[in-house]
DNA sequence: GCGAGATGGTTCTCATGTAAACTATCTCGA
DNA sequence: TCGAGATAGTTTACATGAGAACCATCTCGC
């Protein structure tokens, strides 16, 4: 700091931790606000972001489905108990593999995956998407970049 | 769309829903590595948000913790069951209100929440801190924007 | 073609989250 | 002062998450 006029007005000094909370925060209400359209037509977060990944990955074994998700396999796998219960997902045998199953979705699964896809894109057009275009942009900019800082401090460690 | 002119390179398009994607995948893996962190000192993410709560708001209540961390008081309940029982925290008698109780640090409680909250800064330093200040600066103007959005939405519904 | 290691799933235990029912206590107006 | 409603916490039922142990099956080098 070689500042040493005190007369201009103090510009709000930037905190990255307080960023921080408010980055959680905000991803925490609007989880909570999209889990509330989607509770309406019957599914959970969990739940739908499965189905939804389902609709452009047909056939996906639960491994493949973990991985994409970003949890366990044993998750995946109580998961599905849930949804073929439900009616919503098919465990089919692959040929050739006694392990593992391919998952599709019933006509009922992609129907309510497409309304949840519906429910959830009109979310975000009702509040990302009213900022400027510009804002969404450098938001997606700064995303990517605070990423790839992420991606460092892993690697160093 | 008024442009005609379809000679220069398109400008790649925002999509909000894809930028959501990505807002929401990378706060999954930065808690995933705050929470990392936190587990060599023998914290998980909400025993640490309670804790590092307390050693601001010391003497809450139960409510007002669910309350400050947006969760049930149900939840509250089991979480602070476990933190007593860990020696972490205590709850004591508030004089002239037998419903509740005062949350209060042990030691060591406020010896690991200062552990924890130091793991917390440095993993945001060496990420997030490490982008140009303006660019932090921008996160925080946007995400507070989308706040306001998501504020109205949730307002007119 | 066989056996070691890899891979896909399930299951266990435990922590965390919601929602809702229940208990104890407090507050406030008639 | 009494009793209806508010408030604080607990408890129960269930979904979701991680992590680790466990089985079945598959692959690949020898």
């Amino acid at each position: 700091m070689t500042q040493t006029l005190a007369s201009r007005p103090a510009p709000e000094p930037v905190d990255p931790l307080r960023v921080w909370f408010r980055f959680v925060r905000l991803q925490h209400r609007l989880s909570a606000a999209v889990g509330a359209e989607l509770r309406t037509i019957g599914l959970s977060i969990p739940q739908f972001d499965l189905l939804s990944t389902l609709t452009e990955r047909e056939g996906s074994t639960q491994q493949e489905l973990a991985e994409r998700l970003y949890v366990t396999k044993g998750n995946v796998s109580g998961l599905v108990d849930r949804l073929v219960e439900a009616g919503l997902v098919e465990r089919r045998p692959i040929p050739g593999d006694r392990r593992s199953h391919a998952l599709h979705l019933t006509e009922r699964g992609r129907s309510l995956a497409e309304r949840g896809i519906a429910a959830q894109r009109a979310y975000v057009a009702r509040t990302l998407g009213r900022l400027p275009a510009g804002d969404v942009a450098e938001l997606e900019r700064i995303v990517l970049a605070w990423r790839e800082e992420a991606r460092s401090a892993a690697a160093e460690a």
